[in-house]
DNA sequence: GATGAATGAGGATTCATTCAT
DNA sequence: TATGAATGAATCCTCATTCAT
């Protein structure tokens, strides 16, 4: 296939141990995002990627470790996607617009994921577990953002507040329009995403 | 009564049967708040209650129902709350400012609410239950915030743009601005909070 | 009934969460005895004690505690009666005598417990648990001989060996007294332990 | 080969499959040994003998087999080696002593086998597996000692006593000795021994 | 109304055993 | 022969829910 660029099934480039790996992932987030984390059994992960109940115990410790690797996998995935995507891009706009179109077109690719990725933000609040991992993403995200923030505001691009509540308002409205779309608001339909795009103009 | 102000503890003016729904509710929010749905027990709520299990079963049918009951109070009561605030302010930055010292002070004084909030936000994408009640208040509330962006515009106080749009960023950066505070991110410490808001300016 | 003597069945006077945890005790020692720790089910240890499986859990924390329990009780209840039984008698050749009948008369009533009881000391060789609770009784009971071997000897009654030795001598022969009635070996059927018993006298 | 001596590790002169044979049960032995035998698992043992899991299988049909296998493997070389050894001498204290030290020198090497050893005649009670292997042989070693019990009443070196039981008690005793030398108790240290050796004389 | 003992369905995890390579 | 990935039966334990008191 032309691409390695993470769509569900395995690549057949990669061990057959790495193979099966990536089919529970995928099962994995499929059935998570379905009916979150408790409600979710391990049978039903294993049914999905299409072995036997046992055989997930070889790959995973535990449950808990099987949701942890799947969200990781698939945002650390999106992270480097979107931080390349940025880095090629000149102005400060046109940066925002490709994350913004990234992680659009990662959540129609994968709603699944999104809707995983979205829950565990909530779960940060209430569940200890993997957060260490996920937070350090976030966080390392949130930096990178407010280092493009900062240069554009070097370049005149953006006005100067604080570099770190300009990335993380960012941060913030991407994540509603994600959720506004994923929920099918009516109001936040296709090219809607655009007009809140313009509200950043502004800043 | 003399305070809609949502303390803990049921206020004497209620019938009994009130009284204990109130005392119920209150243990719920807490539990659910510190352990999550599925590693909360009904026993553990009962305990924090100072009630036997069975007699929760009296007043809720199940533990989903005592779930999303203690959870639209709130949302309930703090929506009523912030609504009155901003009909009585009169500019748009004032009923804005207004909104959010309201959202900040009853994460104050319910840290444990704010914590089961948020998580459900993200639960929305996994879970069905209750999510038509609360999608209902969402959406009113983000009905209201429209309108008063749709006055502020006509009033000349604020960028012609997609009224939703507006409020939708507006209840975007309210979350993220709650979340940061609650995980104690140290970059957005005590006043930083302002220098958000101050973005909302240049809408 | 005549007696507290621990026969099978709580007897009436306890309170109901007492004799439930007799009864379930009593079960616990009839299926441990026939299968042995590992090849017991709680399910079934329930049954026996025609009760839900989840009951158990009532009373005991896990298994491993149940089977402790239900040890300890019985090593326990034994130990207390040959005391008691060998302190009454004079001569030293009728202390052991009470001691020996003690412990046959037991075994005939609670072959189960017997068993459980045999198989456990060997279990002391490879596993921890409980050890510490039955360590204790069976060193204490070791060292309440020693003391009954040195009246004797300082009553002339038995040669100057060192008491400790001797006491665990007797032990060693009274256990495997018991083992051979319990194996059914002909050999040593009925009257036979009486003329293990004529060894002791030259001791 | 030059040894019935029952090192570990194959001897040379065996053809490659007994030597495997061989190698499989000293390491379920050492592993068996060290946790039981439902808490040992056919991995571990595989892993001890430095071969796959399923090589195991191929030379033993199941868990159980193996287990009795190694068991009776010792217990038979153990048995013929005293044997000969009392056979070799003349008066019976000798035969005891050359039999007791012959079992202690066997306990010092292989520590590992005196515990497995030590706690299946425990499960004899309650697991049947093997029980028919090992009872013919303790039953002939039994009557074995009892033959030589007899020889020495015919000689005037013991006391008419019931051969059998005679033999039964010292067979009791040099268990119970074994057994606490493994605990490590304080009061049956090192020398030790010999005192209970000395009761015999009596007999 | 209140209680809390009892229930039993449900799920994570382990591991003996098999079999394709 | 040797391997070790895959299997799935088996079991401990939890906890929402009921109901007799």
């Amino acid at each position: 296939n032309g691409a390695g660029h993470g769509g569900p099934g395995p690549s057949p480039a990669q061990s057959p141990a790495a193979q099966k790996t990536e089919t529970i992932l995928d099962a994995a987030r499929a059935v998570f995002s379905r009916h979150g984390f408790d409600a979710t059994t391990v049978d039903a992960v294993a049914a999905e990627a299409g072995i036997a109940k046992g055989t997930v115990y070889l790959y995973f410790k535990s449950k808990d470790e099987l949701y942890i690797a799947a969200l990781v996998r698939d945002v650390e995935r999106l992270s480097e996607g979107f931080r390349a995507e940025m880095t090629k891009r000149g102005r400060f706009m046109d940066k925002v617009e490709a994350w913004l179109r990234r992680r659009l077109e990662y959540a129609k690719q994968h709603e699944d994921f999104l809707r995983i990725y979205l829950a565990e933000q909530g779960g940060m609040f209430v569940k200890a577990p993997g957060c260490k991992e996920l937070r350090r993403i976030a966080r390392e995200n949130m930096a990178f953002l407010a280092s493009i923030v900062e240069q554009a505001q070097a370049a005149g691009e953006l006005r100067k507040l604080p570099p770190f509540a300009v990335a993380a308002t960012i941060g913030d409205m991407a994540r509603g329009l994600l959720e506004r779309r994923l929920l099918g608001w009516k109001e936040f339909r296709s090219e809607e995403h655009t007009s809140e795009l313009q509200s950043l103009r502004h800043l």
